[in-house]
DNA sequence: ATCAAAGCCATTTTT
DNA sequence: TGGCTTTGAT
């Protein structure tokens, strides 16, 4: 298989030496935790203390010292963008192109085991993947169904709920038994009825990814096995935000080999309100006898000032184990501290000051937290009237807008025939006369015949139980469906999503429905395609289903975003990353803390720790704020000062009083120069992905002498990529619009590629 | 089927 | 306050 060519690039033995160099920098804690040998190890990490480090450099010591097969290693983390984080850090630490070991997010993990093993408790192949909109159009149908009183749980509520259950590791009939109160009673029904939709849909939500793999490892002790038989090393990160289900799936990877690795800091669980169990982290040591603990305390991140003010914070909690930051960082400014006399001015005072320091860092190097996305209206709208260039990080998910969802609904019914909620969300989007009586119709048979919709459409035309026209229309719909599904099996993705916006006439219905503002919309249509042409290209095995499971399980924080700018975002948005300017903005009683989450002294906590994550996310400047008055829901209401506040050493602080302006924005606004703010950071925006070493090319194209095609994409030619650069066609398959090209590229390896969308040169 | 007016309800949300 | 969904009228 490895050519020849490849022994010239020294590649273990040139990552061993540099694994050798880097542990030289590791501090002591550090280093334990890296060269940890076998048990149970537990790794409180601090802010800012090296965590994703030691993470990575363990897994590069395992291979490369310890010499675990990297295949045998498991690392967990709860998002995708620290999961591809992670992965290219191991890559570049052990010097090769590609892992072997299961780098990935749980869910995504869970969803492998079940695509594999999941028919033997009932799932079916080809499964379909329901996010929270999907859940909570079926919850809403469900409630049509069974006569909901007025005034009870909303729909969310009911989802939310349900979720819960779910984390709970309950059952429909566990929630039935303790259903004592109506509310209770119909949660139960609604849940048995929704559980039941979905295994007759073939699909799960995102708990059963987690749940269902459960019942598997539960129900077949032998899958179980045999996934933690090749689990050598189990690594998880963010351990203080897992919950019951990824508890137990840690456990049951864990059994045989017991080298569990968990990293994470009590200090910054803040989505106990999702189920996540300070407990897991709280208790790890008990739960596992000889569990080895290590703190790593030192902080890399943030100025002694900074620091210490989080640390004060934090300390009022008392469901903690308890560490003690320190960093040899300097001091630094003091945090400044601005009272506002209301939101709009608190706005205004961020701008301003974000216009002030832009003399020492650009706007990209700032952030504003705050504690609810509500809140960024109002900065949004002083940053716009000010040209100051800001971005809001991960509020609208590329993949929950209406048109993507749509269209994605065409694909899943197309990999799925018995996704119901996909058929109810596309049948008549766009409108093509498939009104609510035929569906209604369509239910009814449906739920006598015990078949899903479509199934029913099919046998409500047989036996004429519709009216012609309806019945035509219909017959119409299905045939087209019919045609998709057996396109699906050898056309790519991407040629579905065309074939479907063509033939619905996608975009004019964006223009209706959106008057005008259509094209924005289309904009988002063409990078669905376009996601799907690149993951054509990009991955080994390409599949509508495996499509489907990415957009299911991706979100696109990172490939979207990146826009210089101030970045604005929730706390929760800002975990794991880091400025070197923070603003907190909204800190007031009734606000932050919230007062949904201000019910218990847990609840409480959980605030403070969020407070914490925000503090603590600022290298160099942090900036404070509360507005003695603030819009909400309409009204004007005053707030008080966050209690947070006063538990910030006062020496550490600065007032910040504006001075001259009453805090309104009359004056700086109009005369300020942005003479330079234009031209900054635009230099680091389009670092071109380095491409690693990979494998050469084989010299003799694979099979013998190729005859010539005649597009001239001939096996064996050499080819340019926009994007790969050179390469050589190793193989084709399909044809026409449909040819799909295997091609070596020098610095990327093999890829699949579309000619029909990509221009591909030909080097003579 | 399509539009406009009238209600409704407003945490955080890695997947 | 404003954004979204449901409702009612054509």
């Amino acid at each position: 298989m490895i050519p020849p060519e490849q022994t010239d690039q020294p590649v273990y033995s040139g990552a061993q030496a540099e694994s050798s160099a880097s542990l030289a920098g590791l501090n002591p804690a550090q280093l334990e935790a890296v060269t940890h040998r076998s048990g149970p190890l537990l790794v409180l990490a601090g802010a800012g203390s090296g965590k994703t480090r030691v993470i990575t450099q363990r897994i590069a010591h395992l291979v490369l010292d310890v010499g675990v097969p990297s295949s045998r290693i498991v690392a967990v983390t709860f998002t995708n963008k620290a999961a591809a984080e992670m992965r290219e850090r191991v890559e570049a630490l052990l010097g090769a192109r590609r892992v072997e070991g299961w780098i990935g997010t749980f869910h995504s993990l869970c969803l492998r085991i079940l695509r594999r093993d999941g028919e033997r408790i009932g799932l079916s192949s080809g499964f379909n993947i329901y996010d929270s909109d999907d859940q909570l159009a079926l919850v809403k149908r469900i409630l049509k169904d069974v006569d909901a009183p007025d005034g009870g749980p909303t729909p969310r509520s009911l989802r939310s709920r349900i979720s819960r259950a779910k984390n709970a590791l309950q059952t429909p009939e566990d929630v039935a038994k303790q259903a004592f109160t109506s509310t209770r009673k119909l949660l139960a029904d609604v849940y048995a009825r929704y559980d039941q939709a979905l295994r007759r849909a073939n699909a799960v939500d995102f708990d059963d990814l987690l749940t269902r793999t459960i019942d598997l490892f539960r129900e077949h002790p032998e899958v179980a096995r045999g996934y933690s038989e090749r689990c050598e090393h189990l690594l998880v990160d963010e351990y203080q935000d897992t919950n019951r289900p990824q508890y137990l799936l840690v456990r049951a990877l864990s059994a045989v080999h017991g080298n569990v690795c968990v990293v994470g800091d009590e200090d910054q669980c803040i989505y106990r309100f999702r189920g996540a169990e300070l407990r897991n982290i709280l208790e790890f040591e008990t739960d596992h006898g000889d569990a080895r603990a290590i703190r790593l305390e030192q902080n890399y991140r943030s100025t002694g000032t900074i620091l210490r003010a989080a640390g004060a914070v934090v300390s009022n909690n008392r469901l903690r184990k308890g560490k003690t930051l320190w960093t040899e960082n300097p001091a630094g400014d003091k945090i400044d501290l601005h009272d506002a006399p209301d939101d709009r001015s608190e706005a205004v005072w961020v701008a301003q000051r974000a216009e002030t320091l832009e003399n020492r860092w650009s706007y990209e190097k700032m952030a504003v937290l705050y504690r609810t996305n509500a809140q960024s209206r109002q900065l949004e709208e002083i940053f716009l009237r000010e040209q100051i260039p800001y971005q809001i990080v991960g509020s609208v998910q590329f993949y929950a807008r209406k048109e993507v969802k749509d269209l994605l609904a065409y694909l899943k019914l197309t990999a799925n025939r018995a996704d119901d909620v996909s058929f109810r969300r596309i049948v008549n989007t766009p409108t093509r006369g498939i009104g609510s009586t035929t569906l209604n119709i369509l239910e009814h048979v449906a739920r006598t015949a015990r078949v899903c919709l479509m199934d029913a459409a099919e046998y409500a035309i047989e036996q004429g139980s519709l009216p012609a026209r309806s019945a035509g229309k219909l017959r119409a719909f299905l045939d087209w469906a019919g045609r998709l599904a057996e396109m699906s099996e050898d056309a790519p993705t991407a040629r579905l999503l065309d074939e479907v916006v063509e033939r619905t006439d996608y975009e004019a219905y964006l223009d209706r429905v959106y008057a005008g503002l259509g094209s924005e919309r289309m904009e988002n249509v063409r990078a669905l395609i376009s996601g799907a042409v690149e993951y054509e290209e990009e991955s080994e095995e390409t599949s509508l289903l495996g499509f489907l499971d990415r957009t299911a399980l991706v979100n696109d924080q990172d490939d979207l975003g990146r826009r210089p700018g101030v970045s604005m975002m929730t706390v929760h948005c800002a975990k794991g990353l880091e400025f070197p300017v923070v603003f907190i903005v909204g800190l007031e009683e009734n606000l932050f803390p919230h007062p949904m989450s201000s019910g218990s002294d847990e609840d409480i906590e959980e605030e403070r720790r969020l407070c914490y994550v925000a503090m603590t996310r600022a290298r160099e400047r942090l900036l404070l704020s509360h507005a003695q008055f603030r819009r909400t829901q309409g009204s004007l209401t005053p707030n008080a000062p966050s209690r947070f506040l006063s538990e910030i050493p006062e020496a550490l602080l600065e007032c910040a009083v504006p001075s001259t302006s009453q805090g309104f924005f009359g004056d700086w606004s109009t005369n300020n120069r942005r003479a330079d703010s234009s031209s900054s950071g635009s230099s680091a925006a389009h670092v071109a992905r380095k491409p690693a070493a990979s494998p050469a090319p084989p010299t003799v194209p694979p099979r013998g002498p190729a005859k010539p095609s005649p597009d001239g994409f001939t096996i064996g030619k050499f080819v340019r990529h926009p994007r790969f650069g050179d390469g050589r066609i190793l193989a084709r398959e399909g044809s026409g619009k449909n040819l799909k090209l295997t091609i070596h590229f020098t610095n990327f390896g093999s890829k699949k590629i579309l000619p029909s969308y990509t221009k591909l040169q030909v080097q003579s």
